[in-house]
DNA sequence: TTCATACCATGAAGGTACTACATCATTACC
DNA sequence: GGTAATGATGTAGTACCTTCATGGTATGAA
């Protein structure tokens, strides 16, 4: 049984996720956390709705996300000034540096794992694996739509 | 904000992962049992410690697991023949059929991606992913030690 | 042969990530 | 100004995972 691309890609995806979930045991981040974190960060305060659309998930799995990271000091929840249903969820200033260092991990991680490519074959690479994600993205939204 | 080549390979992971669970909505499958049939496929019957140490979780899940495959008939756990402690878990003839087809849907959906990729690229981005994963796995072997 | 030790599976208890449905407050619209 | 949609959350439940404790079985040394 030979190994197809599809294998490896999924071997990198678990690999990456389980190794993240080792290097948060103990600090009380999770891997669905430091999701919401990562969000926040790229998008800034947002209500919960818009956290649980960005993330794909229910609304109330947001709520206790969203609990946890306010117990423990990552984000804490403003009123939104325009509606007084929603919450403004926010980064604190600790969790903001965490997640710009966390980034700058994310970015070296990537640039070294591109280093284990050969030179010359590097650019033919990135532009494989982007068409390969746009593939699966479109063939995913397909079946999402047939089933609805 | 560049998207890096990680932020592509760990897309197509969450991508492949969210879609796997859409498609076994509603059959008693999960992901996570999904696994063990898959490891079942590969490796023929083997004890409950195997798969634990196949699947990287703990013996005790593994049982909860078991006894969730076994209670929808696609494995079913058969004495050990030298060992009176351990069973042997081992898939049924339906599951072994429902694998073989899953199996071929995988290598088609490889394939089908790898189509998305220049022609000329093709063996180059192989190469390239197989490089990247074996990288990583050396990294995350390398974290893993550091810590123990 | 017997006794200590290691090992396999599982019971008990608990944590996290998710879901659907119901509820309550607030907003939006005719 | 009343009705319908919307934002967050309570309740209840499932799946996946853990550690610790227990009972049965195998194994190797005294």
């Amino acid at each position: 049984m030979n190994v197809t691309i599809l294998d490896r890609l999924l071997q990198i995806g678990e690999l990456f996720q389980h190794d993240m979930a080792r290097a948060f045991a103990g600090t009380g981040l999770t891997s669905a956390r430091v999701r919401v974190l990562w969000v926040l960060q790229h998008s800034g305060p947002m209500t919960q709705q818009a956290l649980a659309s960005a993330l794909e998930v229910s609304p109330r799995n947001v709520t206790g996300l969203v609990d946890a990271l306010e117990a423990s000091g990552h984000v804490h929840r403003a009123p939104h000034p325009n509606d007084r249903r929603a919450v403004l969820v926010e980064l604190s200033a600790t969790a903001e540096q965490t997640m710009a260092q966390m980034q700058r991990d994310h970015a070296a991680l990537s640039a070294t794992l591109l280093d284990a490519v050969d030179p010359g074959e590097r650019a033919a690479v990135e532009r494989g694996v982007a068409a390969i994600a746009d593939r699966l993205a479109v063939l995913v939204a397909e079946a999402r739509e047939a089933e609805s």
